[in-house]
DNA sequence: TATAAATTTCAGAAATTTCTGAAATGGCTG
DNA sequence: CAGCCATTTCAGAAATTTCTGAAATTTATA
């Protein structure tokens, strides 16, 4: 397979992003070539593609599935495993901020609970700011089940509000017991 | 500085995680060092707590500032250099948020732009598929910018609004011209 | 301005992560 | 069930990142 100069550069992009993303750099450029491909592409492809070791695409395609970041495919007669990612954007995004969630909060949001478990410890100030960030994990990872419960197109449509986001708020004044009295 | 237990273990779990937060391990003790410390602390108490080196220490504290993650205190009559993190827990996140974004985000926007400006390629399903990224990124992106402007007090009341999130959405049926007619 | 204290820089050492090639495993087909 | 093709595993090599100690620089003050 050989790549135009755009998917090259889309995937070396990718690749350099990828230590930032927390995925190393093959992970990208294999995402990034898959992302861009109309049809699904088998692990041979992706090698030549990349000029890589098989036994790396491998490694790089365990890691995407893991990351429930790509979908595995048949073709009619063919016996290797062919690979997408999902042509919904929006799916995307959901699988990003879950999977991103489950490894970087999750387990802090764990810990933390952990920690106020044990009572007191002698240290008030350290109880009371994991006891507040504790909650306010909880606070955020609750609205990011309600966003995550809600059909794409209303994201979209809350997402695309702007400015009018804060004035709709007063229309809704009794729902929230943290309301500042008017 | 003796630490307690409670300090430890913290600041262990934030070692840990530092790798997935896209920080090294240093990086994410020195800094839930300072968030448990009811008083700023300097270099010098950090290496010591921290058992590492003095220059170790000096990458750490450069780091979180170039994160804008942390603040400089000067204690009357001592010429050293004071660290401590915000009290309130939201500037902290809208910190982190703001952060990430820069260094995640905003370099792939760039890039996809850049490719956009190119024009034709040949390969149509990239392009289009390049651009439906990028108008997903900057809706992104003007919902964060939205959120930003935002009071934090106003923040708290839409997350915690649950359920009637998508009910309030009714309510300005004319806002949005991506609404669905009814 | 000289001295002392605090901090930063930086080259190399140590640790960790990524990648490869070879061997092992799995599973389909004749 | 034997042979073949596809995929995975894994030990070690290569690359990268992190950390240290020493030297250099900056800053305050005597």
């Amino acid at each position: 397979m050989t790549l135009t100069e755009l998917q090259r550069e889309f995937l070396l992009h990718f690749g350099e992003m990828g230590s930032r993303w927390g995925i190393n750099r093959t992970v990208g450029q294999v995402y990034a070539l898959l992302f861009l491909s109309e049809t699904p592409l088998n692990a041979e492809t992706i090698t030549d593609a990349l000029s890589i070791s098989r036994s790396n695409t491998s490694m790089a395609l365990k890691e995407l599935q893991s990351w429930n970041l790509i979908r595995l495919r048949h073709v009619q007669g063919d016996r290797r495993d062919y690979f997408t990612t999902p042509d919904d954007l929006w799916e995307i995004v959901r699988t990003l901020v879950t999977e991103r969630r489950k490894r970087e909060i999750d387990p802090t949001l764990t810990k933390l609970r952990e920690l106020e478990m044990r009572g007191a410890t002698g240290d008030p100030y350290a109880e009371a700011r994991i006891a507040e960030l504790r909650e306010l994990i909880e606070m955020m990872t609750s609205f990011h089940d309600e966003m995550n419960r809600m059909e794409t197109e209303r994201l979209v449509e809350l997402m695309t509000m702007g400015r009018k986001l804060g004035g709709l708020l007063d229309k809704a004044p009794k729902l929230n017991p943290f309301r500042k009295a008017t």
